[in-house]
DNA sequence: AATAGATTCAACCGCCTGAGG
DNA sequence: TCCTCAGGCGGTTGAATCTAT
């Protein structure tokens, strides 16, 4: 049975009112009544919001007890926290705060509480509707997320927080290569995007210290495939690590909305128009949320990679196709062992040349570590190095991926060079973005930035 | 006006983390 | 060290609403 109920927002609702609380507003008196469900009644808002007048926020489960209000105490917090606080802004988003948001998903990828923290007035749960109905609006348009200007902001913070990772991990794990732990620790996988390696050159500037990342794209850029996939990796690690380090390590998509690498759809794209609903043009995605392999649960409305593909480059395009990256990925290493025993840590031999590798990486960062925050440099000074099992590979990569126009990749702008290392709102009209006009704007016009 | 499909958003679910015993 | 519990987080669901035909 149902009944028709008004709320705070002058607004009906159907209520399953199976529970024998529905007459009395939620109220249960008793505290052993079956717990209610689905929409709030303003009774029973008006019952939370008097309790929490009266004890604070907390102990939402003595709500319940206290005030007979037929809800658990997750039910009540959510309720709080995301409709009764009185801090709340109501209404839509303003642009600005559109675009923090994007900013700071680029920053932080799936984390929306942190990201309502920032944001005040807004709750997780606010932002993270809005994003998904962003991101489905973009990509039922094939259109990317993040602006330019965001994607440098994103690269930047990544490479600052992998940076700070390895430091921890050396720290409390000065043999990382040496581990024949299966719990391994999860800061040597959050470095491996395996998203990475398909980013454009001209746009994306590979930080100097993630050297996984460069590692994977050289397995991709040589034919290779790493020696495992997302979901064998995820199924080595401690589970205890494995969601949350999972949104690390593959993107924090989680979501089945960033299931695709968000920026493919226009890389090979010339003449990607934009979405000009947007407070901001938006372009390739360098971001580090687009897991390569779909390990996320991915939506069925989204295109796939495959299909994607189809479309999105000139046959001179110096990439690999994506088709066959897409296969090689899920295809076994050229000239590895057949045998599937061999994705485990312990005899990957590949994995533990990774794991040297970053070791290696590591130490000659250390070593140099102020400098070198282009492409190139890091190639000559860390990635080469002619111990590791992985320096060939390393250096190939930047061939592979030479700029189509054949300049070098030190002719690409270092984030460096950009204002503070930031992109701030009001220099979005001069960084990238300002050669993508709101309306519309093409890859080639990006790609000279 | 009716209908179907798309979109929005409130709420729930399951899992993780940290505190306390 | 283990267990329990509360709080928090992120993903998903489904009803309400909007829009196009």
């Amino acid at each position: 049975m149902s009944i028709t109920v008004e709320t705070d927002d002058m607004m009906t609702s159907k209520v399953d009112v199976d529970s024998p609380d529905e007459a009395t507003g939620g109220v249960n008196a008793g505290g052993s009544e079956p717990l209610k469900k689905g929409p709030w009644t303003s009774a029973e808002d008006a019952i939370l919001m008097d309790y929490v007048m009266k004890h604070g926020e907390g102990n939402w489960n003595a709500v319940q007890k206290q005030s007979g209000l037929a809800r658990c105490g997750k039910s009540c917090r959510l309720r709080w926290a995301n409709h009764l606080r009185p801090d709340l802004k109501k209404g839509a988003f303003t642009p600005e705060e559109e675009r923090r948001i994007v900013e700071l998903h680029a920053k932080m990828g799936n984390k929306w509480a942190r990201m309502a923290a920032e944001l005040p007035g807004r709750t997780d749960n606010e932002i993270k509707n809005y994003w998904n109905t962003r991101i489905k609006r973009h990509q039922r348009a094939g259109l990317p997320v993040y602006p330019p200007d965001i994607c440098f902001l994103a690269s930047q913070n990544k490479q600052n927080e992998e940076l700070s990772a390895f430091s921890s991990a050396d720290a409390q794990n000065p043999d990382v290569s040496g581990t024949n732990d299966f719990d391994i620790p999860a800061v040597e996988f959050k470095n491996l995007e395996l998203n990475r390696p398909l980013y454009p050159p001209p746009l994306f500037e590979i930080p100097s210290n993630s050297l996984l990342d460069i590692t994977v794209s050289s397995f991709l850029a040589q034919g290779h495939s790493p020696p495992y996939n997302s979901t064998s990796f995820l199924s080595t690690m401690h589970p205890s690590k494995r969601i949350r380090g999972s949104e690390s390590m593959f993107g924090s998509n989680g979501g089945s909305l960033l299931g695709q690498p968000l920026g493919f759809s226009s890389y090979n794209n010339h003449n990607v128009t934009y979405d000009d609903h947007l407070p901001f043009s938006s372009i390739v995605i360098p971001g580090s949320h687009a897991p390569l392999n779909g390990n996320s649960s991915s939506s069925e409305e989204l295109p796939s990679l495959q299909n994607q593909t189809a479309n999105w480059g000139p046959p001179s395009s110096p990439l690999p196709s994506l088709e066959s990256i897409d296969t090689l990925i899920h295809s076994p290493p050229a000239g590895h062992s057949e045998s599937g025993s061999d994705l485990s840590p312990r005899n990957s031999g590949l994995l533990d040349a990774m794991l040297y590798g970053s070791h290696t990486m590591k130490a000659s960062t250390d070593n140099s570590h102020q400098e070198k925050e282009t492409f190139g440099d890091a190639v000559d000074n860390s990635y080469a190095d002619p111990i590791s099992p992985l320096s060939h590979f390393s250096a190939s990569v930047f061939s592979e991926y030479a700029p189509i126009d054949g300049s070098s990749l030190h002719e690409f702008p270092s984030l460096a060079t950009m204002p503070g290392c930031k992109v701030k709102q009001e220099n979005v009209a001069t960084s990238s973005g300002q050669a993508c006009g709101r309306d519309s704007c093409t890859w080639d016009a990006m790609s000279t930035v």
